[in-house]
DNA sequence: CTAAATTTCATACTTTAGTATGAATGCTAT
DNA sequence: ATAGCATTCATACTAAAGTATGAAATTTAG
């Protein structure tokens, strides 16, 4: 048991910490250059632009690679749910439920038994949440459901 | 009209060409670094280490900057299409327009007056297309359509 | 506590959705 | 040419969805 959450804490700190360690991985490689470029132009074996243009490179590299592991990150699509529409149109509680559970494909039946009450429930649900949202029909409901941002994608 | 013309196409070329130009001021300013470079270490009051640290956080800077110009780009929340999967189910051509019609929260017997066919034509399509996309229902399908990404979110 | 709103359920009814079957037409590729 | 597929349509049927009305129990807010 100690054994699986030491595993745990090693994975999680290497999940965590890897942009430290691959910045701790890029000082090092930047004091190599230092003392490479340096050895170089003592020896005078390296022109002072080829070092220059290899830096540029590097550097210019690094800075899309880490640019895009950032943006890449926070790049979740995830929909904001409008609470306060929600209430504006003075959907119920159940209302809403029963129209989340029609977003997902079920069908009046089903919802029925995943909310414990009986089909007729459901209906009644349904009738008014149309009234609502001004919908004919469940699929219309939906599409307007998702226009006005008050369930996800 | 020939004014307009010319006018319009300075205005692409500046668009279109944008990158060239920034490119070709990127090259220009790398080249009055290394004349400034050689000069400096020539006369000696720059170390070397602070023109290739300058240099390393400009590149850096111009890679972040590119990268991010074309991420920004290409960064619209327009959901693709994913025309091969439509293609595996099977779906005909109509068949996927009626899709669309459902997702768009029609009946049926406003799909077949868009459509210019009968009710019973659509029925038919409608049948179909629940069977290719293993839906029991138009809502079901909706759902299995948005998430195998075949119609638009 | 009481009035209003929500939730629950039922019954009866109408409308829409979906299935099954059969058939005619047109397009396409071998 | 012809076999296969897509499209069209019809009829008859079953299933699901949605409406209307009434009513009881529960929750919530003033």
């Amino acid at each position: 048991m100690i054994c699986f959450q030491i595993k745990f804490q090693f994975y999680y700190i290497y999940r965590v910490k890897k942009t430290i360690f691959t910045f701790a991985a890029l000082v090092l490689a930047i004091l190599a250059l230092f003392q490479l470029s340096k050895y170089s132009v003592i020896a005078g074996d390296t022109s002072i632009e080829t070092i220059i243009a290899i830096i540029a490179v590097i550097f210019f590299v690094i800075g899309i690679v880490i640019n895009r592991r950032i943006l890449h990150k926070k790049k979740k699509p995830t929909q904001e749910i409008n609470y306060q529409k929600i209430e504006e149109l003075g959907l119920s509680k159940r209302e809403y439920e029963v129209l989340c559970q029609i977003a997902m494909g079920l069908s009046n039946k089903e919802i029925a038994e995943k909310l414990f009450v009986s089909e007729s429930t459901i209906k009644t649900h349904v009738s008014n949440m149309l009234v609502k949202l001004d919908a004919k029909r469940r699929t219309q409901a939906i599409q307007i459901a998702k226009e006005l941002q008050i369930i996800p994608l």
